[in-house]
DNA sequence: GTTATTAATTGACAAATATCAATTATCGGT
DNA sequence: ACCGATAATTGATATTTGTCAATTAATAAC
């Protein structure tokens, strides 16, 4: 179960510099006096669709999954990392979570309350335009996901994963990924076993070393080029 | 091409009865300043994916398809229907459009100056909120669409957009279809005659009328039933 | 360390879907 | 009403992908 603690404040916190930086200082007290911190073990869930949607969450170390819960399978819409908030359509609309949450990686989170977050949203047009921004980003980013997932064969998603988890995720080449190879399947709506197969084929191939684990993409010109072909 | 005409001024304008409602008059001034009104023939491109976007469009009358132009094939997002605004995340992004627009129907449209727009959203927080509102339900939308073209199979795609069509955009049960065959497969992420061979076999278990482009769905509970079993 | 449980892997096969080619129907412009 | 162009339809076939079952590897709990 997740345990609950309460730490210094949101004007130290690193939070600060992501979405926060618009924030006075009275905003920040508000923030502040408005939310609690969580942490998480790898696999526990932060939150479920469907359930109402009271705080927004903002992820302050681990890996964390947002995925919507199908029709027996999952997928994975992206993996949030530190430090980035998680905040779902559901707050504007019927306040109700439209996808779940789980934490990959042991996590902790702070959760602020949303009736604080849209207040500062009406007053501090600089953070709403920072907010609308970054929904923005995130609907765009949802765009190609939908363009690969509906019209690239698998080794084309396969690829597009990979670069995601190496390039924005990790951030590194040789890579641990620390999600399952079920949660590349998710991600790249396909069967983990087909993941497994093309994770072979891409090794087979040389453009992929695979190590338990460790992934290197030894030849991204190669696996950019299948990410294009589909 | 389009024909450009200037027309009379928003605060008589039925659009006011959609988004605009929370604006005062002297905000439906500066939108009315900083408009034009464009027609457009069927078929006709309204943007196109890639190009700046300077304006948000309100469709006054007709019918529009957004669509995304993927490899090869296009990716219909959702039709639009009087009356509607049409505005991407890339305003708040890049300025570039990231779906293309084309009339399905001849329609007409206001173009809306972005800045406008922009200015009213960070002086307007009833505006701002109700906005951020409307683009979280296309979200959302966007969300049951990835489900249904990624999980489910060909039946319960082409359920899906039949149930969308009568209820969301035609609002009839017999409804005549104006967008074409291709239109229906590029909504369900399938080729052309898959899409027209489950419209047949819909026929033929006679779920579904089909008489050229009028449609008429004969049992609603079973079609649903196949929406959901996949 | 040992064992129980879960995750990963592999192969064989079946099901779903696209592609290609060939007709047929439909529609806008004479 | 006729003609050319486009859209819709159909069938045959190849490709892609998922499912099932069996096995191996890795991990966590004792």
């Amino acid at each position: 179960m997740a345990r609950f603690k309460q730490s210094n404040n949101c004007v130290d916190c690193k939070c600060k510099s992501s979405i926060f930086k618009a924030l006075s200082s009275t905003e920040l007290d508000l923030i502040n006096n408005n939310r609690y911190e969580v942490s998480f073990r790898a696999g526990e869930m932060m939150f479920k669709q469907g359930t109402p949607s009271p705080h927004f969450l903002c992820l302050t170390t681990g890996l964390a999954k947002l995925y919507i819960e199908g029709y027996g399978k999952n997928l994975i819409l992206s993996l949030v990392k530190p430090v980035e908030y998680i905040l779902g359509p559901g707050i504007y609309v019927d306040n109700r979570h439209h996808y779940s949450a789980s934490a990959v990686e042991d996590s902790t989170a702070c959760l602020v309350d949303v009736t604080s977050f849209k207040q500062i949203m009406r007053s501090n047009p600089d953070f709403s335009d920072e907010f609308i921004r970054r929904i923005s980003i995130m609907t765009i980013f949802n765009f190609e996901q939908f363009i690969s997932l509906t019209q690239k064969q698998m080794n084309g998603r396969i690829a597009d994963a990979l670069f995601y988890l190496s390039d924005q995720i990790y951030e590194k080449n040789p890579f641990e990924m620390t999600i399952s190879r079920q949660d590349l399947a998710d991600l790249s709506g396909m069967s983990k076993e087909s993941a497994i197969r093309i994770l072979k084929e891409l090794k087979d191939e040389g453009i992929l070393s695979v190590n338990g684990n460790i992934l290197h993409i030894l030849n991204p010109q190669q696996l950019k080029k299948i990410s294009i072909t589909g």
